[in-house]
DNA sequence: TTGTAGGCGTTATCAG
DNA sequence: CTGATAACGCCTACAA
């Protein structure tokens, strides 16, 4: 990372350099065309040591810096691949951002981030922008778009996306399992002794909510713990419709002494719900979230969760596409769902 | 947002289209000449209203994207804009760089957002990066680097920065007023009856952090409270440092009846650490933090807080930005902060 | 008003 | 192995 800086390197740095180096430049006072420095630059070929030392050093002498703009004019590359998320300012997805940046980084890309919200329309033109800005590559987290538009995306241009099971030459995917997470969740308060299990669901149009839905219903069925309905709220994924569901169950009147909120989001309002109604957590209600957001540890009390790795879920989206890239088959996977146990739903632990 | 598609339109879309549609193309189909099309594309001349019509519609009917690539190349612009920000995972520059999303996508221009974690080498890294992608302009949120690297970098490039005051011909700031911040919060306990008012720090390096506590003990001062440095603990910003203070001051032994804490995830943590120790916020003890994070309203219980309104700062930032590449001079003005009283500093209301 | 020519900084394709 | 010579797609004088 700290390169001995030579004397002789002016490193433009973040100070004056006015004038812009261009290759050309470099070529001259190397005493060599133009197209063996970008081979230098570029391992395109091979060259003797002798210009190769020459050119290297007048590299490092006028502190060039090739322009990406020409480079991707002219090659086709621009070394930028486009990342499309949800909404820039979730947890969630600020995590896997991080992932991705974190993947990026070393190998020399950039990446180009825009935020779609949810939105199948404005999804679509982030593809559009990204592509006239001639990305190299498309990750989208968590898409909103069909599969079949996906796909066709995939024809023009290598695709990593996240929540989905879609596979081809130019398109990967990496979908966590959000069925035995939430199946997991629900094991675990059935295991604490609970028998009234009440569910927070998800926005209807994630398919992972369904997903963790269907593992509630399941670990219930093999409890043997008739499945109802009245317990199930819906919710939007967000804190204050974990909030409003809470409240709702507690003025619904039907007892119940756990809740499964199926992300950390809505759990957290939820807390908040039953801490306003005069309810305890966990001594009067358990409850568990999913996601394992950063902040769910440190929640009063601490949010026992289903670890989905955000993180990791950008950075091997973005390890994937940087297989695409380099032409081979991407291998990654995302681990399996974990249970983190933690004081809301333990009373021993408070 | 939704202009009815032409039927002679066969816009690109996330779809199908192959070739690369160019601007020679469209100036072919016109009739015209290809600079007359970039005149028109760029309302760079006036043009006669015939050529107008058959150029718009052949950029229609074809589907013309301009290839930003060339144009930055070509012309110098690239309308694209470098963020550079601290940590993308942090739900206060989410929200900041959510504003910054929404203030420059209806001007046209993209953010090419980067994160330099508080490091000041990272910084001038990715300042560096971004002057290599010929961005055409640079936000930085809360800098690391000095003002004269500000400065410098301003004299290539315009540039906004946030959390210092800086000015220039191609230079503009917006700071927050922390110390008043810090003072209304600290105001606000005494006002509660508060005597023993514990403080926890924020990094030394942050020189916001340095202000609010300023205000602490300016408003101390002026309230003939004597200060007492063992109540102050430092931090580090985040929540485990929070909680880690708390359970110093209860270890500590020393009374004190209220915490303020110099931002939000600290105070998060330290409503962990007193809770853990059997204190109750706020019967036992009142907590207040510092910029009304999105999930400070949702704590349990909801907490009290400074609001600095990190969407608008994004935003503004941006505002501004664009302002100065527009040539004239920025206006933009961050509110004056405010003090938002919930139920982690006021009995009543829990 | 509008067309022509040249160039922005690289890479790629050819010869040599 | 290396050096010309085209592009890449667009913008901007300059000339008409």
């Amino acid at each position: 990372m700290k390169n001995a800086t030579p004397t002789t390197a002016p490193n433009a740095s973040a100070s004056s350099e006015r004038v812009t180096v261009t290759l050309d430049m470099v070529a001259k006072r190397a005493g060599v065309s133009p197209s063996t420095v970008s081979r230098i630059l570029n391992g395109t070929a091979v060259v003797s040591e002798a210009k190769r030392q020459a050119v290297m050093d007048a590299t490092q002498a006028l502190g060039f810096v090739p322009n990406p703009l020409a480079r991707g004019l002219a090659g086709g590359k621009t070394f930028s691949i486009g990342v499309v998320t949800q909404a820039i300012d979730s947890p969630f997805y600020g995590a896997a951002l991080r992932g991705v940046e974190d993947a990026l980084d070393p190998a020399g890309y950039s990446p180009l981030f825009m935020s779609a919200h949810w939105d199948p329309a404005a999804e679509a033109r982030c593809l559009d922008v990204l592509r006239s800005r001639r990305v190299d590559g498309i990750v989208v987290l968590m898409p909103r778009l069909s599969d079949s538009a996906l796909e066709a995306c995939a024809q023009t241009l290598p695709m990593v996306v996240t929540g989905r099971d879609l596979r081809g030459p130019q398109l990967y995917s990496l979908n966590f399992d959000n069925f035995n997470g939430g199946r997991m969740a629900t094991e675990h308060l059935i295991a604490q002794g609970h028998r009234q299990i009440a569910f927070i669901a998800g926005a209807d149009e994630h398919p992972d909510a369904a997903e963790r839905m269907r593992g509630y219903r399941y670990a219930l069925a093999e409890a043997k713990i008739a499945f109802d309905p009245r317990l199930v709220v819906p919710g939007q994924y967000h804190e204050v419709s974990g909030l409003e569901a809470a409240k709702t169950l507690v003025q619904q009147g039907l007892p119940f002494t756990a809740i499964f909120a199926s992300n950390d989001q809505m759990a957290s309002g939820a807390a908040l719900g039953l801490f306003q109604s005069g309810l305890r957590v966990p001594q009067d209600v358990a409850l568990v979230g999913f996601d394992d957001l950063p902040t769910s540890m440190y929640a009063t009390p601490p949010l026992s969760t289903i670890q989905q790795p955000a993180y990791d879920l950008g950075r091997l989206a973005a390890c994937a596409m940087l297989e695409l890239l380099a032409g081979n088959t991407p291998t990654e996977e995302l681990p399996a769902p974990a249970l983190l146990v933690r004081a809301s739903s333990d009373s021993l632990r408070v």
